[in-house]
DNA sequence: TTGTATGCGTTATCAA
DNA sequence: TTGATAACGCATACAA
């Protein structure tokens, strides 16, 4: 590969001067301006992006920090976020934490060595010591989806409340009383959130909460099966589904499918987040769904401002997307379910 | 952050005998390697990725160049990519070439230039140029699921004429004739070889291939919306389509609801490629499935082969995975879907 | 307007 | 067994 030695060799100037005139200093005349352009392009000569990051501290690659990269959420985010980034020349580092905070700080610490120019994290982390780590790191940092507690950057996901919430009064206005929340990881932002939005909503309809109802999962499929079937088997199953994610409704759907359970007219089931086949699975989600993309584009847009100059005097900002409600047939008043069970065998 | 010069004087050694002791050399005395090691343990020392690879010419990252990384396909690839190189100390750069040369090359160009160790790529390249430009990179590269002609490179990906193949033969003995094929862009190696594979079990049955039923698309869900809405309104519909990845039968699936076109009691629908949500679409998809960890697994070990000292003389290495026919209920006989035109109003 | 020299943090060569 | 020094490729302060 040419360095700028060469360019400088056949351009017969020294090495600063191409320097100079190849990023755009005023001082070089034209006339060796030209040369130099003539020298790099016949070598093709581009500039080695670890010199210059050496040189600089930062490399112009930003960090991306996911749960699982597989689940279509955050796919489509990483998707959109490498479309915006490659065009103002960074390129991506994508790395999974699993959902565990341990793995999560490794991955932060690799990042930080590498001197990313920035960081956009999905975080796991809860403790004290990690969350004084978070904040002991000098780069640039949007958290996405998931707040942390104690943490005060900058922040793009939706009102995760106000999404459970959402869900949690449709059904109870359908007549629903006993209804289960899938939830999240305990401890984890977004879980604790929509399990609150989901209680808060139980309470102000003078609806009790059985605790029993409340199963944890890490927003994995497989994890959302084996919920849904623990709670599906009982005589005394809820008679609808608050499920915390896209993932585990699948998989609870997938639980119904397996013990010939009827969705929507024996049980109910909902969802938060959209999923590509929520169109085509049977029934079609009740759910509400975040715009991911718009999360790709203001987390990249905080992102790329905090890497400027002035960058680092920006107080923290927040983009809070309001969740949007989108009706399926997967849902049904519990009175239909109990004609139904009246009129089975 | 310490560099090596803060160990060594916190050691009081020279920074030389600092890089021989942490690189693991025999020649340090077991005294002066604990206070080193003491001392890099007190000072947080790790050292500086960007230098360690302007030394040595590379960097410990791998590129992973995909068509789309929202694919359920890719990013599950990506996924278990991610986790087996991590345990190796690799760090992923993913890029998306959307499908298109151009872009796809000056992605490569940035991955050389910054010296990653490896390319994981799924190339959509086709011209003679472009495939010189790969065959002039130096750097160790695996191809998975897309060939490239006329570049003998390792290669990890299914046998793709067999899949399609398979496909077909199915739907001929199920009873079709008039089959109608979804298949991938034009000239890129996967979408030739399931056309291929199709075109030749419809000539092994004596079944002439009716070129209007043969429409292309981008592996996406969009186009396959769109194109099989294209032959699906025609009086002289297809009984069954083979679509070239799952992501465009999803689009099919769409359309034929759309339409009110029953599947599979008008239409058999069959796809090559699993998708997480394949389980839980009405009706259960007829496919044939690769199975994507064992790619990820196969080209990561392949890669790490390469990135080694031998790596070099290793000859390309090919893995092809034979594909698993999966049985849903998206598939009829055509006889049923004409006593149900009969039966129609 | 251009050139010289230094340093970024490592590794490796050669001396000591 | 350890240390001084060069080199990787670049950007920049300072000289000319």
């Amino acid at each position: 590969m040419a360095t700028i030695k060469d360019v400088a060799k056949l351009a017969k100037v020294s090495i600063s001067t191409v320097s100079l005139a190849l990023n755009g200093s005023e001082r070089v005349s034209a006339d060796t301006l030209k040369r130099i352009q003539d020298a790099a392009n016949s070598v093709g000569y581009s500039p080695n992006p670890l010199a210059q990051g050496l040189k600089a501290g930062r490399s112009r690659m930003i960090g991306m920090v996911l749960a699982d990269l597989a689940n279509p959420f955050y796919s489509q985010m990483l998707k959109q976020v490498e479309n915006l980034l490659i065009d103002h020349q960074y390129l991506v580092v994508v790395a999974s934490s699993r959902g565990n905070a341990k793995r999560e700080r490794a991955i932060l610490e690799t990042l930080a060595s590498q001197r990313v120019s920035g960081i956009i994290l999905s975080s796991h982390i809860t403790s004290p010591e990690d969350v004084a780590y978070l904040k002991s790191l000098k780069i640039p940092m949007v958290l996405v989806d998931h707040k942390v507690d104690g943490f005060a950057a900058d922040f793009v996901g939706c009102d995760n409340r106000m999404a459970s919430a959402m869900l949690t009064e449709r059904l109870i206005r359908e007549g629903h009383t006993r209804i289960a929340h899938l939830a999240g990881v305990e401890g984890l932002w977004t879980a604790e959130e929509r399990n609150q939005g989901f209680r808060a909503t139980m309470a102000a309809f003078g609806l009790e909460v059985d605790e029993s109802l409340i199963l944890h999962g890490d927003y994995d499929g497989d994890i959302g099966y084996k919920q849904a079937m623990r709670m599906l088997v009982r005589p005394d199953k809820p008679t609808a589904v608050v499920a915390a994610n896209n993932v585990m409704a699948l998989g609870a759907l997938q639980a119904m499918r397996d013990l010939g359970i009827k969705c929507p007219e024996e049980v109910s089931l909902t969802a938060i987040d959209d999923a590509p086949w929520s169109k085509v699975i049977e029934p079609k989600m009740t759910m509400v769904v975040q715009d991911v993309n718009e999360i790709a584009e203001m987390a990249t847009r905080f992102l790329i401002d905090r890497t400027t100059p002035a960058g680092a005097d920006i107080p923290p900002r927040e983009h809070i997307l309001v969740p949007q409600f989108v009706l399926g047939q997967s849902i049904a008043s519990p009175v239909k379910a109990a004609s139904f069970q009246d009129s089975a065998p």
